[in-house]
DNA sequence: GCAAGGTC
């Protein structure tokens, strides 16, 4: 076989997009190798576009030693079969790509231009392709246009920009030895000390992240409520009744506010003025893959992690462009009026498309965010083959209307606002009213502004007060992270990536160091912190992400080399796992006591109903390896409360009694099914509960 | 198996 160019893309998209815009007839041939897609293209010369699959290559240890020991500074880039398990794909693939490799006579690395993608070619070209990566040539492109795509050919960069390489696997491997050093020593001071095994972990991103939980819960733990009262005006007006808030408010104390209210009492108001305000809200900004996470959870409740997964689906059903993206540019490339034009033809999107189709001119409201290798996330006009349903429906409904709203006209909104005086007081009433809908006629029902109708009123005039209204409320703590603002708080830190951040939340509920939707930290990452506070306090802090870019880009410039940069980072390591050694009795204890508590409190449904001094708590028989609740003073020989609980599924203590008889409750939830409230008393007329009804959250 | 990162 005669010689061709090989080319390497990070997905199997990216090769058939490249592949196709390179073809002389724009039509690749696509062939399948043992399962792995690739593709054939003719440009006066032959060449093959095999793609990868993300990293196929990974930092592990080397040497033989591989037992439960730290510190481990020993580290080499290795196949990802040889490091992972359920990896068998990735070495049939690297076979695939290697064969591909042999007979061609040119290299060209087409990976994503950036820090990951420069790391996932130069370890396939020096790897699986046998030492290419100081002869191949680097494609440069930012959209996956035919256009770009074909200009991006024509004029390939001579060499792979080592510099970026370099500060890539700088990256991977000093995030290596501080994630797997500092995981060992917690698991491990646990296990030696208090015997309990548990995989305990953190690293850059996971650190910083608990952190920011266990400081709200510092935060709201250290909240020292103060009262205030706020005080408003029943006006009537045309028969009808309005509230007026007090312009001061809030106000203080207890006397000020009762002493406003009495000056008023029975005196009538005058409209001092009327002011008219337009709001001009613009079209919101095309969908990254984070703020669609942020929306779907304000508009459905799904947790990033479920987006997240949903959208993959999508693309991969060709629905959606590809989701993983920092962008919030559509580039007119995409054919704005072509996807629209297919969108219409779908009785649901029918009118909303026409409509956008008879403007003059489309021009999309773009963010600020861009991404180096994708546009934002947007419909493709596609239509589903078969109806989507839940998740998949509501997301890709989320999406279609997003996109026509990015192209729709400001939305107007009318603020009235009147000042009432009443006896020197000055009152206001807010009138509020959608005059112009623009963009929000396309984004329904996502995004809902209610109109609060004012009547007319006019300056000079005279309105009855009807009665004042005192409330007395406390300062609120902090909120509570959810899924949501903890996923903003990081990208505002720039810690993790767009395709991790969702899947990190998650390791922290799998590790037990937060439960709940609103989170709330455990025993267990509070000690977990703690820790690290106190002998890696690097790890915990956002500042170590800025170093580590600060170092990269150093690295870039030339100025820095990853030998100098892995060498800092093996002194402070062991620096570090020296002293938590030298501590770990201290360690283990803090973390296993942490862990004790944490057990028992997934067992503890709450106080008895029997004899009212002991708990009650999730049992498993000995005898007969069934559960149920039984009562904490069985042992004292006191009480020998007992109730039968569900043999499937996973029981939690619900943290609430029973909303019908006060007795405890727990929660259950069989595998892929909803989750219900069940009463431990079994003459409880509603002993099975939806989680509305019982008011758990 | 522990990180964080890419991909299906």
């Amino acid at each position: 076989m005669e010689g061709y160019t090989f080319v390497i893309t990070e997905k199997p998209d990216a090769a058939y997009r490249i592949a196709n815009a390179l073809d002389d007839k724009g039509k690749a041939e696509r062939l399948v190798e043992k399962g792995i897609p690739y593709f054939i293209a003719y440009r006066k010369e032959k060449i093959v576009v095999v793609p990868t699959l993300g990293h196929l290559y990974t930092v592990t240890q080397s040497g033989k030693e591989q037992g439960s020991r730290y510190p481990v500074f020993n580290i080499k880039w290795a196949p990802l079969y040889q490091v992972k398990r359920k990896a068998d794909r990735s070495r049939i693939w690297l076979q695939v790509i290697s064969n591909l490799a042999r007979e061609a006579n040119r290299f060209i690395d087409a990976c994503d231009y950036d820090l990951e993608g420069s790391i996932i070619g130069y370890c396939i070209l020096k790897y699986a392709c046998g030492e290419k990566q100081s002869v191949a040539k680097r494609m440069k492109y930012s959209t996956l246009t035919k256009e770009e795509l074909q200009r991006a050919y024509d004029s390939l960069l001579p060499n792979l920009n080592f510099a970026l390489i370099e500060s890539g696997l700088t990256r991977h491997e000093v995030d290596w030895l501080y994630g797997v050093n500092l995981s060992r020593a917690l698991t491990l001071a646990t296990k030696r000390i208090g015997g309990y095994y548990a995989t305990l972990s953190t690293g850059r991103v996971q650190g910083p992240t608990l952190k920011f939980l266990v400081e709200r819960e510092r935060d709201i733990a250290g909240f020292v409520p103060t009262p205030y009262w706020t005080i408003k005006a029943q006006i009537t007006k045309e028969e009808k009744q309005f509230e007026a808030t007090y312009k001061r408010n809030p106000v203080k104390t207890k006397e000020e506010a009762e002493k406003i209210a009495e000056t008023c009492r029975g005196k009538k108001g005058i409209v001092e003025s009327v002011e008219e305000k337009k709001l001009i809200l613009p079209p919101p900004v095309p969908f990254d893959l984070g703020e669609l996470q942020s929306e779907a959870y304000s508009s459905f409740g799904y947790l990033p992690i479920l987006t997240s997964t949903t959208t993959q689906q999508l693309y991969l059903e060709a629905l959606i462009s590809y989701p993983r993206t920092g962008s919030q540019k559509l580039p007119p490339q995409i054919g704005y009026e072509d996807i629209l034009k297919k969108l219409s033809a779908w009785h649901e999107y029918n009118r909303l498309a026409r409509e956008l189709l008879a403007e003059p001119k489309l021009k999309p409201n773009e963010g600020k965010k861009s991404d180096p290798a994708h546009p934002a996330i947007y419909p493709t006009g596609k239509l589903p083959e078969k109806a989507l349903v839940g998740a998949g429906k509501n997301i890709f409904d989320l999406v279609v209307r997003r996109f026509f709203a990015v192209f729709g006209s400001p939305a107007i909104r009318q603020i009235i606002r009147v000042t009432i005086n009443i006896d020197g007081e000055s009152f206001t009433l807010t009138g509020k009213k959608t005059v112009e809908e623009g963009w929000l006629r396309f984004y329904n029902p996502y995004r809902k502004l209610e109109d609060v109708p004012l009547p007319l009123f006019q300056k000079g005039q005279e309105v009855e007060v009807e009665g004042l209204i005192l409330e007395n409320k406390v300062t609120q703590p902090p909120p509570r992270y959810s899924p949501k603002t903890l996923l903003q708080k990081m990208e505002e830190h720039n810690i993790g990536t767009k395709a991790t951040r969702a899947g990190i939340i998650q390791t922290l509920y799998d590790r037990g160091y937060i439960r709940d939707e609103k989170v709330m930290v455990s025993e267990l990452g509070v000690a977990v912190i703690d820790t690290l506070e106190k002998f890696c306090p690097s790890v915990v802090s956002v500042e170590f992400t800025r170093q580590l870019e600060e170092q990269m880009e150093a690295i870039r410039q030339g100025k820095e080399t990853k030998e100098r940069i892995i060498a800092r980072t093996i002194e402070n390591l062991k620096e570090v796992t020296t002293n938590l050694k030298v501590n770990e009795k201290a360690v283990g204890e803090q973390l296993s006591r942490a862990l004790q508590m944490a057990k028992i409190r997934q067992k503890t449904i709450g106080s008895c109903p029997i004899c009212h001094s002991g708990k009650l708590s999730i049992i498993q028989s000995k005898k007969t390896n069934k559960r149920f609740a039984g009562c904490t003073n069985y042992f004292k020989g006191t009480c020998k409360a007992a109730f039968p609980l569900p043999q499937r599924g996973i029981i939690e203590p619900s943290e609430r009694v029973c909303y019908s008889c006060k007795w405890p409750t727990v929660q259950v939830s069989l595998r892929g099914k909803k989750r219900w409230i069940l009463c431990l008393n079994p003459a409880c007329l509603n002993k099975i509960q939806k989680i509305k009804e019982a008011g758990v959250k």
